[in-house]
DNA sequence: GCTGATTGTATCATTTATTGATAGTTATGA
DNA sequence: TCATAACTATCAATAAATGATACAATCAGC
């Protein structure tokens, strides 16, 4: 829009995307003055592409609120997705055995710049809803997942993630102290997995081990989450770790 | 792109739409040259949409094959829809407890056009890749979920759609003749539910419930799928009607 | 059920930003 | 190694997007 001195640029089409990304987790259904408010852009130009993006089937918009939301077409840009990335179809069969064989809540997590995105979820019954669903983002410093993809780094990188990646409090137990953070990915580096409470949900126990590629370096990891209330975090590793290791061996990264 | 004169539709942001549909689940990465191939624009055209698309985090590019493929923000898309849907949270808790209960693969599946698509998949360790991710697209008529939808709606719907809607060969045994097709949704509009075999996979017994909305009229469906091999199509329903009318039930449309 | 305010829709002259052709560069494969 | 294909960069022409504004439809409050 503004800083781009880029004559390949086409700024048309990133202002169309800007309109998509006004929508998420708070803002599911959005008026044209709303996205007029979230975007910044002109009305008209907010008009024209909701209407563009509504005739192409990527908006759904509501006949008698005459509100925008996502249509089914962000799900199937998911199905791509899917069918797209190699490592999917490897992990989600190890997952589902996990899954029905523990009865518990397990995630396949990837690192995405200095997040990382749930791509898998497989969910039990004590799982909250944001818990349950696919693409979620949350700052790898934050979570057992994308501390345990850091520790296997070197340590400069990890050094550097540690100092400038975001974090965020999400509970009054969350791990806001660096050194803190990069203590806990010292010690994944030792044990090779990761074990966090209470740290984006209150009494949640979540125990991460990385998905390892050719190099040793892992850009995946597979995570469990468990009842803080039902295990300590030693019953934790007693009873998932063997099998979440297993499972992580059997994924080739 | 050709015939569209309407004053408010951006042709520009079409084309970069054009972009991301030419991705599917058999062209999971594309050079610059095949999305020229695929998408029918300008070689030019192509480069800048695909460069705004790439800087703008849609797509990720190989930077040794200068392949583009989606990227996570693909799923992050999913994410905002799935808050965005109120049916998903309704649904997501009973779907859960059924496919930890019966072991069984479980599907929500909306309406979508004349196309169905399911947007939550809880699937178990027989069920093939393309059955366990979100966003698939199948022709209504040839689904037993699309078949309890159309099932609710007035006959002359159920008539026109079985006129009209496409269907697909995917196994030999798919019913493609539409009187069958029709006489198995008048039969689910009297039975409250709809069973096939062998429709989009052989050996595969798919048993569908309708999620009914205030007028009766359903837009979604809860659906399992069963091995023919070890069900017979008399036992999955003794097996597993009760309990899936009873989710079905638990869920307001 | 009215009325004023807010939100959404339609139109149009201006000009910017996109276009498509092409030349240049890098990669690929025989 | 050379020939060919794929990708990248540049630029003048102009088509297409822009943003201002006028008009119409809703909605909220009375």
């Amino acid at each position: 829009m503004q800083k781009k001195p880029d004559s390949l640029y086409v700024s048309t089409l990133a202002r169309g995307l800007q309109i998509l990304r006004a929508f998420d987790e708070s803002h599911v259904s959005l008026s044209l003055t709303d996205l007029v408010a979230r975007t910044g852009l002109e009305k008209s130009s907010v008009q024209r592409m909701a209407h563009t993006l509504h005739l192409e089937g990527m908006l759904e918009r509501d006949p008698k609120t005459r509100r925008f939301r996502p249509s089914h077409a962000w799900l199937e840009l998911a199905y791509t997705y899917y069918w797209s990335d190699p490592l999917i179809a490897r992990a989600l069969p190890k997952l589902i055995e996990f899954s029905q064989a523990k009865g518990e809540t397990i995630n396949l997590a990837q690192i995405s710049g200095d997040h990382i995105i749930y791509s898998l979820r497989l969910p039990n019954q004590r799982t909250h809803f944001a818990a349950s669903i696919v693409g979620r983002r949350l700052p790898a410093l934050n979570t057992a997942a994308g501390r345990v993809m850091l520790s296997t780094r070197s340590e400069s990188d990890i050094a550097a993630a540690c100092a400038e990646w975001p974090v965020v409090q999400a509970t009054r137990k969350t791990l806001m102290n660096r050194d803190d953070i990069a203590r806990s990915i010292l010690k994944a580096r030792e044990d090779g997995f990761c074990i966090t409470r209470d740290q984006m949900l209150l009494n949640e126990i979540s125990v991460a081990a990385p998905i390892r590629g050719t190099e040793g370096q892992a850009d995946a990891a597979v995570q469990i989450s468990l009842s803080g209330i039902t295990y300590d975090e030693q019953l934790a590793l007693e009873k998932f770790l063997p099998t979440l290791l297993d499972t992580t061996a059997g994924i080739l990264g």
